[in-house]
DNA sequence: CATGGGCCTTCCAGTCGCTGGAAGGTCAAG
DNA sequence: CTTGACCTTCCAGCGACTGGAAGGCCCATG
């Protein structure tokens, strides 16, 4: 299988592909062409970590299960953990996100929106009206 | 007021109000000695900015607020245009991260998380156990 | 007046995860 | 034999900083 391939298969972008080489991530073996050369197992690598990736994990993340998934000898502890910790991260993200989200709903709310200068928006961002 | 004392009043560290510099956001006229010597003007608009980012606008975005800030004939409607976009996104974001919230927790739920490999967090990146 | 410490300066490199583009090699079809 | 679709490498850039090295400036203390 040529990049092309396996990019298909993945719904990975070539490029991505190859990026994923240089860090080491999947590493396919070259045909006499030189052309990258990929193996049934480097494509179930590949849609294991467009998966991971799709779920918000890192790439180093990915390596690490990526890892887990090869060892048969893992203990899914260690996957759990993994999994948790990010699950945590993304919890931040979110209520850091829906924090922003509602100081951004009420400046919306308050602003005319007009061809007016005045603009609540602006004020808060500049300090605040100090009423 | 040198780089320490805007940084200290603005809450942003100095590598980072060098970097607007270079950028071109906020550009303070320099001292005799070389030092950037900001006024107060340059102080109002990095605690603007400083907000702002807060609040997750982009570079690019501060940059549009920041002249629309100092443009007394502005329309408050291009603020509010600007800022319900911004709303737009993070709602993306955010409901994109409840997805994949969801996928995870449900995962980290259905694992064991003991000494034995087996794991359906690892069976799900993996393609899904066929059944 | 020297010295020390805390500022300040510039410049370069790295982060993360790609993405674009240029320049050129390879392969199969017509 | 040419065309066009693939493949290769290499270099550069995105956003928004952040770290660190090497050196200059300023002020207080001895």
């Amino acid at each position: 299988m040529n990049i092309g391939d396996v990019a298909a298969a993945s719904g990975l972008p070539a490029k991505t592909i190859r990026y994923y080489e240089e860090i080491g991530l999947v590493v396919p073996p070259r045909a006499e062409n030189g052309y990258r050369a990929y193996r049934e197992q480097d494509g179930h690598m590949l849609r294991f970590i467009a998966r991971a990736r799709s779920l918000g994990f890192s790439i180093e993340d990915c390596r690490a299960l990526l890892s887990l998934y090869q060892d048969t000898g893992r203990a899914s502890a260690d996957v759990k953990r993994l999994t948790k910790d990010h699950l945590a991260e993304i919890d931040a993200k979110i209520s850091e996100l829906k924090d922003m989200r509602a100081a951004l709903a009420h400046l919306v709310h308050a602003c005319q929106g007009d061809q007016r200068p005045d603009c609540p928006i602006i004020d808060e961002l500049a300090g605040g009206k100090p009423d």
